[in-house]
Formats: C-alpha cells, structure tokens, sequence
DNA sequence: CATATCCATCGACGATTGTCGATGGCTCAG
DNA sequence: CTGAGCCATCGACAATCGTCGATGGATATG
C-alpha cells in the first residue's frame, strides 16, 4: 500500500473516476459484515469458533446475559447469512460454525479471532 | 476446526460453560464490522485500498449514486473508527486509509477485499 | 396423560441507521 | 469584493435493529 501523491492539478466540477469495485461483491460482503457487526453475535460466532464443538443454544443463554428469545434472534441472524448450521438432539438445539463455509469466510473469521 | 462429536448425556437444567470471550474485543471488533457493514462504505473503502492514493470526496459523490451529504456521512463514520485519514487540500477534501492502520485491520481488509 | 424444559416465533417498544434538503463555512477565480 | 464550487453539519424522516415478555410447539420424564 504505497501511498502515492496527491494529484496537483484539478479544475473546479471535474471529477476523477473511482476503481471499480463490484456492486454484489459490497453488497454480499456489507451482509456478512452486518452480522458480525453485534457484540453479543461476535461472542456467539468466537465461541463456536473456539469451542470446535456444537453449542446447545441453553448454554448462550446462560452464559451471556439476554433473554433467551434475544439469544435465538442473534443465531437466527447467523443462521441467515449461512455462517452456523443447527442440529436438533432432544429438546435441545445444538449450533455449530457451517460445515461449508466459504474457504475466504473461514480465513477471514481467523483473521478476526485472534 | 476439526468438529467433535455432540455430548451425549446431558440433564435438564444443567448448561456447560462457554469457551471465554473477551467482552472488550467484542465491542472493538463490532464497532469496525459496523463501519463495514454497509455496502456504500465498502465501496468507499475497497476503492481507497485499490487506488492506492487519496481520493477526492467529489468523486465520491460522482461515482457512487448518492447525495454529497451522505457520501460525507458515511466517510464521517469511517473516520469515526480510524479507518481513514483526511487531508484538506485548497477546497477539496482527499480521503485514504489510514497511514497507521493495525497490521490485523490491514489484514483483515486484505482478506476482504479480494 | 400431565408436567416441565427447551426453543422459535410473534408483537411491541425505544434506539440507531441511511438518506435527503437546507444551511453555512472555506477557498479560489474574476 | 463577489460569485461559485466543495464540503461538513443540522434537522427530519422512514426503515431497520436489539431487546423483551408472552405464546405455542416439540420432547422428555414420571
């Protein structure tokens, strides 16, 4: 990331054009960014991420202090952009980081959780 | 991520423990998902790291459909965060990411934008 | 069956967000 | 000085978000 000089000249209502970047790839990418963009769903996706075992969704709403309905509102979320799978076992529902996440996201996720 | 096995006996009532999250982290790392989690910013953001040299907010608000006041809300919030450094510069405004971004920030971009 | 636990969904609430038009401060050209 | 262009800030608005209590379905125990 050379930072190269400011461009000297300019004259007034002349703009420059801007790189291209892709509009899905923001769009896609703005989606995931959002659902990590919580604190509580941070620590959910971290602690999957550590614990490398499925997580009954009991034990979130033991451990971090929200209500249980917020919890499920927080996994339905990561649900939705694909980052965890559910497995049902009895009453209780175990979640896991997806078994196919996209190799980037997976880097991208341990690059985020030190 | 090798994925263990689902604990088999479990009673009612009776959670485990979570791997443990640190609660500062949490709230740092959200505040910079935040940042990019719209895809106007990303655009912002992903053209600041491709180009390579500032670039002004007028081409901003030329390339990107969007009024001048939001192209300078949302820069405001990338600043908020630290991501990007502004140089005044006669009556335009240049924008880059910021000279002393954390090695992680930087990967964690780098890993983003492809 | 009756009861208790786990969980997802619903409905509601205040807070935050993305967007815009209007305004005013700078800065340069004439 | 005057006018025009660039930009940040303000105030407003609808939309989304995070949170909760209440409810109901599913499942296991007795």
């Amino acid at each position: 990331m050379a930072v190269k000089e400011l461009p000297m000249i300019r004259q007034r209502g002349v703009c420059c054009g801007l790189p291209d970047i892709d509009a899905g790839w923001a769009e896609g990418t703005a989606g995931l960014m959002k659902a990590l963009s919580d604190p509580t769903r941070l620590t959910m996706v971290a602690s999957m991420w550590k614990a490398e075992e499925p997580i009954c969704i009991c034990d979130f709403t033991a451990g971090l202090e929200l209500s249980q309905p917020t919890i499920s509102h927080h996994m339905a979320k990561l649900k939705g952009v694909g980052l965890v799978d559910s497995e049902k076992r009895g009453i209780w529902v175990y979640y896991r980081l997806s078994a196919d996440l996209a190799p980037a996201t997976r880097r991208l996720l341990s690059q985020l959780i030190a």
